[in-house]
DNA sequence: ACGCCCGCCTGTAAGC
DNA sequence: TGCTTACAGGCGGGCG
């Protein structure tokens, strides 16, 4: 049954969610100073050169690709941040007592100060010209199909799909295929398509491969509507601290033991490639 | 080259 | 009550 504090991950709604908090009030800003406390969130050089490239620089309009949040600075550099999983970007006053976990902290030079927090501290910031990215972030460069970016028809997403050889959810969650989706969107996508985890990619129909694409960009939508989802443990919120709501509209994820919205058989709950997965055995197929 | 699994982390909660 | 164990999951690395 559920009823355990799940983890809410941020996945591309709250990541979008996010960046439209973020760019509202850091585009065209400028960065006052940096500190860098937490001993995991920088990783990629020196926190000292990633102090220096973001110091006294201008911020742009905040960008987001997949999961990772893009902000271009005016030396043509990018801050790029991945919030993982427990990873927080905030909003402060820097009175404000600072929550534990705080990692990284950026003032600003008119008042106020983002602040890096994530207690398990899997995310990471990072400073990397856009010329070095194959190099220097393969991870960002070697993204996917961002559904809420890239202009893509479903016969193209078809055709990626066809290409992977395994079960249907590890292509979703594939970001070098999909980029932004985790656990709990592949979940809900698959029940609203009507697709089993399970299902070998290469078996889906035209007409199934259709309707899983008309899926993904619907829940998307509907999430960054709500502004993404918090479950028990308040995990994820925005750039202001305020949970997201799409959780209500939770289909299947941490549904397991409840009646189907659609059919009324009862929410499954398994274990897919070491995951949670949740789905209803009758009219996913 | 591709598919698959482990380990990294901390907070929370179930179980003994 | 207090300790131990399981679980939550994105992604890089390593393996077959």
């Amino acid at each position: 049954m559920s009823g355990a504090a799940a983890g809410a991950v941020p996945e591309l709604p709250e990541v979008e969610t996010v960046r439209r908090d973020l760019d509202r009030e850091i585009a065209g800003r400028k960065i006052k100073s940096v500190a860098v406390t937490g001993a995991r969130s920088v990783r990629r050089g020196s926190k000292a050169e990633l102090v220096e490239r973001l110091t006294g620089r201008t911020m742009k309009a905040a960008k987001r690709r997949g999961k990772y949040l893009v902000v271009p600075l005016d030396s043509g550099e990018w801050m790029v941040v991945h919030l993982r999983m427990s990873g927080q970007l905030l909003k402060a006053n820097p009175k404000d007592p600072k929550p534990k976990h705080t990692h990284v902290v950026i003032t600003l030079d008119k008042g106020g100060e983002l602040r890096f927090v994530d207690p398990r501290t899997f995310g990471e910031i990072f400073v990397v010209p856009p010329g070095k990215l194959a190099d220097e972030a393969p991870d960002l460069d070697e993204l996917g199909w961002d559904p809420l970016e890239d202009p893509v028809s479903w016969v193209d997403f078809a055709r990626l799909v066809m290409s992977k050889r395994t079960a249907l959810k590890t292509v979703m969650t594939d970001q070098k295929v999909v980029a932004g989706l985790g656990n709990i969107y592949a979940d809900e996508i698959l029940h609203a398509a009507g697709l089993r985890f399970d299902r070998p990619s290469q078996t889906l129909t035209p007409q199934e491969l259709r309707r899983l694409f008309r899926s993904v960009l619907e829940v998307l939508h509907e999430a960054v509507a709500a502004r993404g989802s918090s479950l028990a443990d308040e995990q994820y919120v925005d750039l202001y601290g305020r949970t997201g709501l799409y959780q209500r509209q939770h289909q299947v994820y941490a549904r397991d033991g409840k009646p189907c919205y659609r059919c009324r058989s009862t929410i499954a709950k398994t274990k897919f490639g070491g995951r949670s997965t949740y789905f209803c055995p009758s009219c996913q197929v």
